[in-house]
RNA sequence: GGAGAGGUGGCAGAGUGGUCGAAUGCACUCGCUUGGAAAGCGAGCAGACCCUUUAAAGGUCUCGGGAGUUCGAAUCUCCCCCUCUCCGCCA
C-alpha cells in the first residue's frame, strides 16, 4: 500500500511511477481530493467530540451528577446530532481512499528502465555460455517422459491440466533439490522456517497478493483460507503487526513450500511441461531490512539466488525488469533466467524484488532504531532460491545427452544419491530404476 | 465437535459505570550516585490519526474484533474471533 502521506507530499512522483507502469494516474487527484474532504470532516467531528467530552466531564465532576446530566441533556443531544451528521460520510470516504490506495502498485525505483513489455527488460549479467549440444535438444517433457520420471498423462487424469507426477529419480531429484536449496540458504544465514501453506484473507492481503488485479489464488471459501502462491506470503507476514528492534535487522528467512496458482491469465502459455503448473514447489528467500539497506540487500539477494544456479552449472543471465514488468508489490525486480536449449532462449527461473515499505505498510511490520525512537516501516524483499520444477527443467534440458540420459550436476549428486538418470544401455550395471 | 475458563500497555498483573490511556512490578531510556558496576534515588516510557515549519502544547480514537445500552463503557448486553483446560475424534 502506498503511503497516503507520500501522495500528499509528492504527487508528481506517484503519477510518474503509475504512468511508467502504463497505468492511468488519475487516481492521484481523486485521492487527494477525497483526502482533503475527509480531513476537513474529521477535524470538524473531532472538535464537536471534544466539546461533548468536556460536557461529559463536567457531569462527572458535578456534585449532583444526575442533576447535571439532566441540565446538559439538550446541549448534549444537539451535539450528538451534529456529530452523527458529520460522521456519517466518514466511513464511505475513508473506505474509498483505502480501496483506491490499496489497488495502486508500489512506486517504482527511479532506476527501473522504462518499457512496455518484457521485451524491454535489460540484461545486466550473463553467466556461463548457452549450452550447445551436438544433437537436436529435446524439450524437458520429452526427456522426462522417455526416462519415466515425468508423467503428465496420469497427472491430467488425477487433477486435470497443469499438473505433473514425478516418479523414481524425478521424485528423488525433486526432493534432493529442496534439500540442496535449503542447505545453501542456511549457509548464507537464512533462518529456515516451515510455515503454514494455508493463510487467512488478511494475511494474503497484507502481502499484496489480494488486490483487485489478482484472481490467481486457490481458496477454500468455507473457511476463507487461501493456498499460498509462494512462501513469500507467510514469510513476509511472519512479523505482521510487530514492532521489531532495529538491531535485529536484517531478518533473513527461507522456507520450502508448495505453491498454488490458478494461472488464469496464462491460457495457451507453456501448456506443456513443468514451466507453468497449478502446483509447484519452491524454496523462497525473504529479507526484512532497514529502509536504507534494502537496495544493498537486493543485490545480495540476487547474488544468493545466482550462487545456487552457478553451483548447479546452469547457464543463466540476470535481467533488470522494465517498468511494465515489475510486479504490484515491487519497486525494483531482477529476474534470473536460465538457458533452455530446446527453446533456444532464456526463461525466467527466479524473481528477486525489493518491495520497499509497500508490504510492510500493509502488514504493519515496523522497527525502532533506538528504544525510544518512533516506529518506522521495514523494507521487505523476496526472491526464489529456487523453484524445483523450473530448476529440474533446466537440468533436464542442459544436461541431456545424445543417448537420452541426463547427467546430474556434481553439486547435486550427494543429495540425489545418483549421478545420472537413465544410464546408457551399454552399461550393464545401470538398471534404470536405481 | 461438546463443556468450562479467559483475552488489559514489551512482559507480568490491578481495575466491574464517571476526572482511567489505565495502579503496581519487571524490562527499557535519560540523569543523579560510584574509581567502575550493582543497588538506591529522580524523571520518562503504547500506538494511529489530526493540527503544527520542527519541537512543544493540544484534539480524536484504540483495553481481542464488531454492534448496542448510557450524558459517560476496560467495566453492562449481543454477535464474532482467538487462547487455555477437560472430553470426543484423529495423522
Amino acid at each position: 500500500m502506498l503511503d497516503l502521506a507520500l501522495v500528499r507530499r509528492d504527487p508528481e512522483r506517484v503519477r510518474d511511477s503509475a504512468s511508467r507502469r502504463g497505468l492511468d494516474a488519475g487516481f492521484v487527484d481523486r485521492v487527494l481530493e477525497l483526502d482533503t474532504r475527509l480531513r476537513a470532516l474529521r477535524t470538524n467531528v473531532e472538535t464537536l467530540k471534544a466539546e461533548k467530552n468536556a460536557l461529559t466531564e463536567r457531569i462527572a465532576r458535578a456534585p449532583n451528577r444526575a442533576a447535571a446530566a439532566e441540565a446538559l441533556r439538550p446541549e448534549l443531544k444537539a451535539l450528538d446530532e451534529r456529530i452523527a451528521a458529520g460522521a456519517s460520510e466518514i466511513p464511505a470516504l475513508a473506505g474509498e481512499i483505502e480501496q483506491m490506495l490499496g489497488d495502486v502498485p508500489n512506486v517504482l525505483d527511479p532506476r527501473v528502465p522504462v518499457g512496455r513489455s518484457e521485451e524491454d527488460n535489460v540484461v545486466v549479467k550473463q553467466w556461463g555460455t548457452p549450452t550447445s549440444l551436438p544433437f537436436t535438444p529435446k524439450p524437458h517433457w520429452e526427456i522426462g517422459e522417455a526416462l519415466g520420471i515425468l508423467d503428465f498423462e496420469r497427472a491430467t487424469a488425477l487433477s486435470g491440466s497443469r499438473f505433473t507426477v514425478l516418479r523414481g529419480e524425478g521424485a528423488r531429484l525433486s526432493r534432493a533439490l529442496i534439500n540442496f536449496f535449503l542447505d545453501r540458504a542456511a549457509a548464507r544465514s537464512y533462518l529456515e522456517v516451515a510455515p503454514p501453506f494455508l493463510v487467512t484473507r488478511e494475511t494474503m492481503w497484507s502481502t499484496g497478493q489480494l488486490s483487485k488485479f489478482s484472481d490467481a489464488m486457490f481458496a477454500d471459501a468455507s473457511s476463507d483460507l487461501f493456498l499460498i502462491p509462494t512462501a513469500e506470503v507467510p514469510l513476509t507476514a511472519l512479523h505482521r503487526g510487530e514492532i521489531l528492534s532495529g538491531e535485529t535487522l536484517p531478518l533473513r528467512y527461507c522456507a520450502y513450500s508448495p505453491c498454488f496458482r490458478k494461472e488464469a491469465g496464462a491460457a495457451g502459455k507453456d501448456t506443456r511441461g513443468l514451466m507453468r503448473l497449478h502446483q509447484f514447489e519452491k524454496v523462497e528467500l525473504v529479507w526484512l531490512t532497514l529502509p536504507e539497506r534494502s537496495d544493498e540487500a537486493l543485490q545480495k539477494l540476487v547474488a544468493d539466488s545466482e550462487a545456487v544456479l552457478a553451483e548447479l552449472e546452469i547457464p543463466y543471465r540476470v535481467v533488470d525488469l522494465c517498468s511494465a514488468d515489475v510486479g504490484f508489490n515491487a519497486a525494483r525486480t531482477f529476474d534470473l533466467e536460465t538457458w533452455l536449449p530446446s527453446q533456444g532462449r532464456y526463461r525466467e527461473i527466479s524473481s528477486c524484488s525489493n518491495c520497499t515499505d509497500f508490504q510492510a505498510r500493509r502488514s504493519g511490520i515496523r522497527f525502532r532504531r533506538a528504544p525510544t525512537a518512533r516506529p518506522e516501516f521495514v523494507h521487505t524483499l523476496n526472491g526464489s532460491g529456487l523453484p524445483v520444477g523450473r530448476t529440474l527443467t533446466a537440468i533436464l534440458e542442459n544436461f541431456q545427452e545424445a543417448d537420452g540420459s541426463v547427467r546430474v550436476p556434481d553439486a547435486l549428486i550427494p543429495y540425489a544419491g545418483f549421478s545420472r538418470i537413465g544410464a546408457p544401455p551399454a552399461s550393464p550395471q545401470g538398471n534404470g530404476t536405481t
